[in-house]
Parts: structure tokens; sequence; C-alpha cells
DNA sequence: ACACGGTTTAACCACAAGGTTAAGGAGCGC
DNA sequence: GCGCTCCTTAACCTTGTGGTTAAACCGTGT
């Protein structure tokens, strides 16, 4: 058979989709092989287990995230073009996989182990320029002295957040359906002032 | 028997400590059982079923949270204690919970609808009060224009976020064990003024 | 003493779900 | 055509787990 795609790919595109949707406790391999169009005997043909599907899953869905977070806090644009350019491109990001941030908190609370491997043993990646940037507008009294970890940790919260609590937000705010796409996109407009101007000394 | 508590509330109080480390689809009834010192059975006499169990535990988690949350808004302090106020109190509560946010994510997640029966049918609080603050800040030239949702949207993040994602933070940072309350002790000094600044006109 | 109510238990059940097996294609080199 | 390897499948197995049952326990009122 094989058709158009490969088996294993077609069966890792179905674990996805419901594993995201699902969470892995509660996503049936059965369902994942009929997303797939083929025998539950296949998946473990191809992955072995539930568990390491859900691990090969989990990491690519993380492995999305993080490295173009880091490629762009260590590019070389300014601080104030990176704010809008994570801004810009993360809102736009979740927007289109709505999904994703709760199935990653959900999983990071179930596997906290699993985020390691994620990064392999070479830890975390640097933020050295994204520092320096900092540090300069800093001794410029440009901007009051902040942690680089307390800046990623803010500029991520106020992105991920709403994405994160969506089901929440919607009752509590009355944003729904609609309504929260014209909610991200006022966050759009108004994150990276609020962010940057939150530092102005 | 019934030693000193109930043993409904015993098997409420294992059920919430099981259900906030595993998740509840991971979570064991013999595990629940097992903490509250009791039989299997015995639970299904108090609850019926692992569902409605989880179910009740879940209210009993969001349900401590969001009121505070809502009373300090419609208090009747200014704005600028109001976010002192909620900065402080949720990051001491957080800290004494560190399952809780992931928990409640996961079970979001995982049962979207079940939020709904936590508010019951009276949807959201009303947030007139705070609206009005923000109003009269606006109007007097103080702060930039901001809808209210965004306004507690940005505050909340701010504060849950880091608990939420802690195993990554963890990694990402390098921020781990104590090093985490340091971090935590640190937003507790400088959020709330980056985040009023952030809204200076 | 005794019966009765709400508790509590050990033993048991049913079944869903992950995982295994052994056999059947399907393409390919020779 | 034959055998070789890689895919793919239907049918089966096993276990873990939520849930049930029927009996025992125990304090209390009479």
């Amino acid at each position: 058979m094989a058709d158009e795609k490969e088996s294993r790919q077609r069966i890792l595109d179905a674990a996805h989709k419901i594993f995201l949707r699902r969470g892995t406790a509660l996503a049936r391999t059965q369902e994942i092989a009929d997303e797939a169009g083929v025998n539950k005997a296949l998946l473990h043909y191809y992955f072995g287990s539930k568990q390491k599907l859900a691990e090969e899953v989990f990491r690519g869905a993380v492995g999305d995230f993080f490295p173009r977070l880091f490629a762009i806090l260590q590019g070389d644009s300014t601080l104030e073009e990176k704010v809008s350019l994570v801004v810009d491109h993360y809102l736009d990001f979740l927007s289109a996989r709505p999904y994703l941030p709760g199935y990653v908190a959900s999983e990071m609370h179930a596997h906290p182990e699993r985020i390691r491997a994620v990064f392999g043993q070479r830890g975390p990646a640097p933020v050295t320029v994204l520092r320096r940037q900092i540090e300069e507008r800093v001794a410029f009294g440009a901007m009051r002295p902040i942690a680089v970890e307390q800046f990623v940790a803010n500029l991520v919260a106020l992105i991920v957040f709403p994405f994160m609590v969506r089901p929440a937000l919607a009752m509590l705010l009355q944003v729904e359906g609609d309504r929260f796409d014209a909610f991200v996109a006022e966050r759009k407009r108004t994150l990276p002032e609020f962010f940057l101007n939150g530092l102005r000394p």
C-alpha cells in the first residue's frame, strides 16, 4: 500500500492530531490508527508503543515552539524589533494551533521529565545576545534593570497564556468563537507597546 | 470507624492530592483509596464514580481561585492597590499550591465543558467596578486606554504562567528548586510596577 | 438484648485498551 | 518462478482498572 505519504508519517500526523485534541492519556491508539487509515498493529510496528509515539509527538510539538523563539531573541534585530517579532509571530503561530498550548501544559504536568528529552543533553539555548542588549539599554538609562529570565517569562506569558486557558477566558470574559480572534488581534496591536512601556525607567 | 475526619472528607482530600499530582486521567482510584486509608468501594459509595469525584475536586480547585480574584478586582481599593494585592496574594497562593495551575490547565484542555459547571448558570462575575476605575484613569490622562478583559488577562498571565510551565521554565532558564522561589520573589517585587508602568500613556 | 440504620469491607466482575502473533501481500533481484 | 524483505492485516491475548455485590461492622435507640 503506502498511499501517497508513507504510512509511518500518516500515523505520526494522525497521532499528532489526536494527541493534541484529547491529550495522550485519553487518546486511544485505535482512534489514531483509524485516523491514519491503518491497522492498530502497524502503529506498534513503527513506534513500538503508545508511549514512544506520544514522546515523538511531544518532541515534535515542543520542538516547533522554542527554537523559533530563541532564534528571534538571539538574532540581530534591536530589542524593540525582537519584541514585536515575537509577539507577531507567536500570536499567529498559536492562532493556527489552538490545541497546542493546552496540550503542552497538560503533557508537561503529567510528564515533566519529558521536556528534558526535548532539549537533549545540551541544556537550554543561551540568551547571551538578548542579555547584552538589555544591559546596554539599562546602562543607557533607557530601560529599568530586569533579569533576562524575567524578560522572557513576561513576554512569553503575555503571548501564550490566553491560549492556554482559552476555555476559562471564554467563560469569564465572555470572549468566545470569533470574539476570541478579535481579542487576539487586539493583543497583537497592544502587547509590544505594553511590554516595552512596562520597562521604561 | 471514621477516625477524626469523616471518611467522605478524607476521600475528597486524598482525591484532591492525587488528582492534582497525576491529573485525573492518570490517577487511579485505588491510589486515592489508599491515600485516604479506605476501601475502593467506599469511594463509590460516597461519590458514585471516578468522574463525579473528579468533577467535585475540579470545582473545588477552581472555586478556590476565581472568587478571590474577582473579590479583589471588584473591591474598593484603588487600581494600583488592586494590582499589588492580586500579585501578592496570588503569587503566595500559587507558591503554596505548585500543582494547581498545571492541573487546571490539563483538566481544562481535556474537559473544557467543566469550567461551565464551575460557574453555574450565572455566567462570569461582573467587573464593572474595575472597568469604571480604568475609564476614570484613562479620562484623567493617567493611563492609556485598555479593555478590561485585556487588563485582567495580562495581569493573570504574568502571575500564573510561570507556575503553569514550571518544568519548562526550570529547563530553559536553568531556574530550579529553590531558585524558582527566588524567581517568584523577584516577580513579586517587580510585577506591579512593570504592569502599571506598561499602561502609562 | 436486639434490631436497625448508616458505614465499611473483601471478593468479584466486565470490559476496554494496549500489545502480540502468525500469516498474508507486494514489490524486487535473480 | 522463487525467494527475500519490507509492509500490513485480522484475530487473539493479557492486564489494569473502574465498578458491583453481598455480607459484616458498629453505634444508637428502645
